[in-house]
DNA sequence: TTCCGATAGTGGGGTCGCAAT
DNA sequence: ATTGCGACCC
DNA sequence: CACTATCGGAA
């Protein structure tokens, strides 16, 4: 599109440049709640690593349509007038090494760590199947790029047996594709995602402000896990419980999905207060 | 009527690049 | 050389 | 990314 195409033009290192076509066309998924019946969907890993779409021009577009920089020789060989959504993926745990080989200027061998790992062709027509089928057709033989491995999903019970054999490889989690729907940006229960949450407690060492429209009520609690780190929890808390938050003292139990590098809680967000816990330290 | 999907706006850990120190 | 910050990724 | 708070239209 000429909007692609000026943007192309106009981005710079650090960005700024977005392509709203890209934001608009790219399929958000929506959580899997466990009991819709999701038999005969195509089942998938859920790839950690960095959303990324071709637009079948020669360019590379994050999620929300920024310009992705790699180097020519691993985009060369991509399909021309063919969109691909895809994730850059390093390896399962490797979220932030990958993320420092994409977004590093200085050092583009790096790139030869990564795949291209394509879920989808949203412009080749069709359901996923036949959108699949024309990517691996596109990616015949490419060294860098291929197209996700699916599996088709016998019922409940198949995405849970996934799930456990998913997770403890590693894995972060599991996507389903709606078998007959038509390709369809933004967010849609065509796309769902299933992860596991975990919870946790922590003591609550100190307050943050918040800004906007929470100016003059809790930001984010300041905490601490039992093993010594400290982290903050500033999502998960109505406007009510910001206004009289737990207080430094409290045991708090909130959600999260796995450990940084840094062993620090990943997407951490209240759930409750735990009046009846003792901090033992 | 209820519920879904889109917006808007808060917040998290982590990484980069660039400016200020 | 170190620190702080905005802009991105999730 | 997770989440809360709204809102209008689809279901």
């Amino acid at each position: 599109t000429a909007a692609s195409t000026a943007a192309a033009a106009a981005a710079t290192a650090t960005g700024g440049a977005v392509d709203a076509s890209i934001v608009h066309t790219v399929a958000l998924a929506q959580t899997w709640d466990g009991v819709a019946d999701v038999t005969g969907w195509l089942g998938s890993e859920k790839l950690d690593g960095m959303r990324c779409v071709w637009d079948g021009k020669g360019n590379l577009w994050s999620r929300t349509g920024h310009q992705v920089h790699a180097p020519d020789w691993f985009t060369r060989g991509l399909p021309l007038r063919l969109d691909l959504d895809g994730e850059l993926f390093l390896g399962r745990g490797r979220f932030q090494e990958c993320v420092s080989i994409v977004r590093r200027q200085d050092k583009p061998d790096d790139w030869s760590r990564i795949r291209f790992v394509v879920f989808d062709a949203p412009n080749a027509g069709g359901a996923i199947t036949e959108r699949l089928s024309a990517a691996r057709d596109a990616l015949q033989g490419h060294t860098y790029a291929q197209v996700h491995h699916h599996w088709r999903c016998n019922g409940i019970e198949h995405v849970r047996d996934q799930l456990k054999i998913v997770e403890d490889q590693g894995g972060e989690g599991l996507m389903l594709r709606h078998p007959t729907a038509p390709h369809r940006g933004g967010r849609s229960a065509d796309l769902l995602k299933v992860k596991s949450a975990r919870d946790d407690e922590a003591l609550v060492i100190g307050h943050e402000a918040g800004k906007g429209k929470h100016a003059g009520r809790l930001g984010a609690l300041l905490c601490r896990l039992r093993s010594g780190v400290t982290f903050k929890v500033g999502t998960g808390f109505s406007n009510a419980q910001r206004e009289s938050p737990p207080p430094v003292g409290a045991v708090i139990t909130f959600r999260y999905f796995e450990l940084t590098q840094a062993h620090v809680p990943r997407f951490p967000a209240f759930h409750r207060i735990r009046p009846d816990v003792q901090w033992d330290v």
